[in-house]
DNA sequence: CTTTTTAAG
DNA sequence: CTTAGAAAG
């Protein structure tokens, strides 16, 4: 870095399987300094050979093998790592593999914390929806905990939650559905309430999109019939550095390495 | 047919994955009027759909989704369908799907009883051995029931079991696995003994192979490390028009469908 | 090392 | 429609 730290996140859905589908060449081309994974869905081993050398790598697996997963890999020395929320609840294999911090130390000598996160996806009528909130709701306890530290931090990855109408492009058809139900939205209100800087739409402003996932199924990528459920979620001190924020979207359905596109931020610092 | 009918046998390991990889370019070349086939691992109206028009199909479905599966399938006329080994024995779904047969009739009058044979694979020190000797034990009661009936029979499909030392690239280091057991060896000389003739192995006469199966690891295939698994075993009356036999070994690792090569024997009626 | 099924997404 | 694990081969 000169004096500008870029900063990308992506859910990779399998970093195997991102990698066979050229996430490698991604990489080489968007040279993040620090880059914040979700959903890696391999054991450690597998993500440090997969990155290879010359990253500080932070990678918190989950109990189910095979689920979730987070990481910070940091080209920037890395002075501390802390693994999920630390508020001390047990957590159940559902809740691990979800959120993990790295603080990174620029060069200047400053500290920016960084944190990974996968939020829970959600069925309507299922458990899955009340550990979604339950998981919402400790999350928000650690952002207000970061946030009343002050200083540079970031908070990343998968929300699983598109915020506003501008965030989805069938808003209607999705009232109902978990990603988009008015508690779950609730959350997001809070957080941006409480000096939290949505990064992303500061930067693009009001304008549809731009999404960060589109399903599989179908056309939902040709139509761009996305979601915007990924975030950089900054302090405000930081968030006022940001100079760019781009979404890494593919040319192409074959040209994608995971069912969500890469949101890569710059901050002058 | 002109008066040659062509049986070929062969097991696809999941007849969609063959079909991908390229089986129905086999078919087209070889064009088999009987095609016998094993471990077709898919619901009955898959196979139809895979076959396509023109072919009487008997298939027989296990019981456990996904597994095992037999069918013959005839250019001929088919007089009558048999399913299971019809000993009155309530099979369990390890044993359903491994055993048919059609009676197919010939332009001028005759009849050949075809019968496909999936046989377990087991592993030594585990509860499939001894399923596998049960069911061989209600094969070979009914291939004597076929063998008194006289006339024109042949039992085809994949015994998972090599006769001899000439039927097994490495029978030094197999003296202990499973597939060339002395006891598992010791049904197909009863076979033989009984009147049964190994069709292939008459018509190769006493050189090593021609092998029928490789495993998909390491070089196998490449070394011709293979088994001589999948037999056409016919009654003395149809052995002796045998004219031909032929295993279709691909030409490369990657021009493979199955880890079986089809065995194709030409009979002259 | 591959096949299908499963649970999850 | 995809991912990874499971059980089986």
């Amino acid at each position: 870095m000169t004096r500008v730290l870029s900063v990308a996140t992506v859910n990779v859905n399998g970093i195997r399987a991102a990698y066979r589908r050229g996430m490698g060449e991604w990489l080489a081309k968007r040279e993040p300094d620090v880059l914040l994974l979700q959903e890696l869905r391999a054991p450690d081993e597998t993500v440090h050979q997969l990155l290879g050398e010359g990253w500080h790598i932070a990678h918190a697996a989950s109990d189910a093998k095979g689920r979730a997963g987070v990481a910070v890999a940091s080209r920037l020395p890395v002075t501390a790592v802390r693994i999920g929320l630390g508020d001390g609840v047990t957590d159940e294999a559902i809740d691990t593999g979800r959120w993990i911090e790295a603080d990174v130390q620029l060069p200047a000598g400053d500290t920016v914390t960084t944190a990974s996160l996968y939020l829970h996806s959600a069925t309507v009528g299922t458990p899955s929806l009340a550990a979604k909130y339950a998981y919402l709701e400790r999350v928000t306890t650690r952002m207000g905990d970061l946030a009343s530290r002050g200083g540079f931090a970031v908070v990343a990855g998968d929300v699983n939650v598109a915020h506003r109408e501008l965030d989805i492009r069938n808003w209607k058809g999705n009232l109902r559905s978990a990603g988009f139900l008015p508690e779950e939205r609730g959350y997001l209100d809070r957080w941006f309430a409480d000096g939290w800087v949505d990064v992303a739409r500061a930067q693009a402003g009001e304008v549809d999109g731009p999404y960060t996932w589109w399903s599989w199924r179908g056309k939902a990528f040709d139509n761009d019939a996305g979601w915007r459920i990924d975030y950089q979620i900054a302090t405000s001190d930081l968030a006022a550095r940001a100079v760019e924020a781009v979404v890494d979207r593919a040319s192409s359905y074959a040209e994608r390495f995971s069912d969500h596109a890469p949101l890569a931020v710059a901050y002058d610092l």
